[in-house]
DNA sequence: GCGGCTTGGTTAATTAACAGAACTAACCCA
DNA sequence: TGGGTTAGTTCTGTTAATTAACCAAGCCGC
């Protein structure tokens, strides 16, 4: 978990040069083009201090220089950016119908992708498959001239803070599994950084950490598929994930919008999936598992039934969306997943019903800005690769050093 | 908002320092009794740093010694306290039913407290009376003898993060309202820290700062009265109280627990405040605003009417409960407001149906604590009272210099 | 085009914080 | 009573930020 304090929040020189060369990366990837005195002066640094980190920098092939900026009657600054060359970061989710996979540079363009159909099966089968598919995608020429900052995981269901163990991934049917120890085991490369998280976190931060201009000061990514499932992200400068004790955080799916309503799988009624989910819409129009839900859908899209169907889940997915801006008020909301794919027939009535109710409580007309990402296919492995960045961002000097 | 780095997250040998002391001055006030070797290995940093540091704490009389530990072989170590005597710290809480102020101690003990009956009336007249009956406070002999660290304010209503307005009180009819800055007016004194939050948020941090023994990761407080509000503290070792950019987190009454429900006063329907709150037990039972609910209801407790309609709130209180747990997750409940002095016949269907429900997702039997409070009297007030702790903890040398 | 003016960035000496080792203090135990 | 052990301090050393001087590189007005 990225921290700007260590673990007892005391700390020494050595821990002050870090921050300081943190906080100086993280200005430039934020702001590409600063220079050094636009560092000094926003950090409250002295040119000196900046100018050592700078140099620092540059040489782990961190930042880069660019041009000269134009004058204002002095001499020109040299704009610094992030090196975007010298470093690569990975990204993998491990999904319902298959393996995802992203090499991403440090500004989170990526450079290779790869998408492997695999049913669902057993955690050591996927792990053995994820890990050759990472073989290959380490040994391709976007990936292997680069050194590696490490590679992050996202997983279809909750993780506790600090563990490495998969609790529950009902749509995979995997209980407990300590999947990246197992990943390991098969994939000796990356060095560096090793981190899961669960999908929908993992995308929201990625939303939150890759955005180019301002980045927002909180993100809420809500993850409408086979299951429903939301990520938090907070903090400025530094963005951090909210997880909760058990990892349960946004388990938005298994939240109660109709007392008494239909039996869920979790044993609970009336739980938000049982009113907008794949599985649920699956079951409603007779749609078999295996079938892609859009396409089986695609020559349906006008029948009365799969109309009412469709906006009755809209509906409940614009009240959940209603009951996360007053939980939780999030400075941005991005609505991604499979589901977005099904168009405005869905999406319509969630977010009609959004923007109309969520200001009748202050009485403004202030809007949440609401993005709908119609593909995400990539969305939670390339977030899995921002952590991976986010982590590595804070010790910038260690990646040339023998060990992490 | 306590943060350990400023603002700009860089920092010098000024905020090294700064940072050092905080962390002794915290870990002292989380295990009472350290030794200055206790801290150095928990802190990782070396004796002398510790030795130099808290020598600065106990001339500042943030801490004092104690008795020497019991030797385990060697030189018995020397136990150190937080000063409880030489620093005040003042909470107050302008509710509907009146004015709440207290005096704490830095272990958050109640030196002296003043309830003061105001039935809701105008920002001013409100401002006017809580500054004299503060002034008071002040000026009795509880306080007098101490140095004041600051002023906290709980409010019933939301604030935007970083500001000092009052957006909304439905309970007291107020709309902006810059009570902080109205309060400044009447009352001079105390210098140092002024800060006013949300009711249910200074409640939440109050309840989780001034924990003795074993502070948890996070705690989400549930007020319970007139409205439904909570608030959520999260971070170790510096918890932060949750907001939103609107400052609309743990506005939870209006979350929508009946789609298509009853009108609630926001605007939408079926708010959970439709469901639980003093508004609609008093609406459904027949009870004026101007008696007090408890009492109006204490003789007919066992009327069938009243029974049936505090189960119904009862069950959409404890739904309200899990889908907090499944959107937040916190490591602990409590649950706070006048409505829990209605007692089991409310609390007993919320209770039975959390419990039954939190854990059918993950199958575990690890449940979260829920704590109720019977008397949420001065939690508010006492929680206004720690974040102004937690604010001044965060540069101790501070307090003595000229200008905070 | 040639000095003032302004801003960017580096360098060398200084300051201030933590670190390390030696030392004293205080207790236990045999 | 002396050796072992842990607590805390002191002195010296190391490290990182700061200060101030300096050089670099543009602008501007004459």
């Amino acid at each position: 978990m990225p921290t700007s304090t260590n673990q007892h929040n005391a700390g020494n020189l050595g821990f002050l040069k870090r921050l300081n060369r943190s906080a100086i990366l993280e200005m430039v990837r934020r702001s590409p083009g600063m220079t050094r005195a636009d560092i000094a002066t926003h950090a409250r640094l002295t040119k000196a201090t900046v100018g050592t980190g700078v140099q620092s920098l540059l040489a782990r092939k961190w930042l880069t220089e660019g041009d000269l900026k134009k004058s204002s009657g002095g001499r020109p600054g040299r704009a610094l950016y992030l090196n975007d060359e010298h470093y690569a970061l990975i990204g993998a989710e491990v999904g319902v119908h298959g393996l995802r996979m992203v090499a991403c540079s440090l500004n989170g363009d990526i450079l290779d992708q790869h998408h492997e159909h695999l049913p669902p099966t057993t955690p050591e089968i996927t792990a053995r498959h994820l890990a050759e598919c990472l073989q290959t995608l380490l040994a391709g020429p976007a990936v292997a001239e680069r050194h590696c900052l490490g590679l992050g995981i996202a997983v279809p269901g909750p993780i506790a803070p600090g563990q490495t163990v998969l609790r529950l991934a009902p749509n995979l049917g995997w209980r407990d599994v300590p999947f990246l120890d197992l990943l390991q085991q098969y994939l000796p490369a990356p060095e560096g950084i090793w981190l899961m998280d669960n999908e929908a976190k993992a995308a929201a931060f990625g939303e939150l950490y890759f955005r180019t201009g301002d980045i927002p000061d909180s993100l809420l990514y809500v993850s409408a598929g086979t299951g429903i499932g939301s990520g938090l992200v907070e903090g400025n400068p530094w963005p951090v994930v909210t997880r909760g004790v058990q990892g349960l955080a946004g388990e938005i799916g298994h939240t109660i919008l109709q007392p008494g309503g239909l039996y869920c799988h979790c044993g609970n009624r009336g739980c938000a999936e049982t009113l907008v989910s794949g599985w649920t819409i699956r079951a409603a129009l007779g749609i078999a598992e295996e079938d892609d839900l859009y396409e089986a859908l695609a020559s349906r899209l006008h029948d009365d039934e799969v109309q009412r169907t469709l906006k009755r889940a809209g509906q409940a997915l614009g009240t959940l969306l209603l009951n996360l801006h007053h939980t939780q008020n999030p400075s941005e909301i991005v609505l991604g997943g499979s589901l977005t794919r099904l168009g405005p027939a869905l999406l319509e009535p969630a977010l009609s019903y959004f923007e109309a109710s969520q200001n009748r409580l202050l009485g403004i007309s202030q809007h949440i800005p609401l993005r709908i990402i119609e593909d995400s296919t990539f969305i939670a492995a390339r977030g899995a690769a921002a952590q991976v960045l986010a982590h590595a961002i804070h010790d910038p000097d260690a990646v040339n050093r023998a060990s992490l």
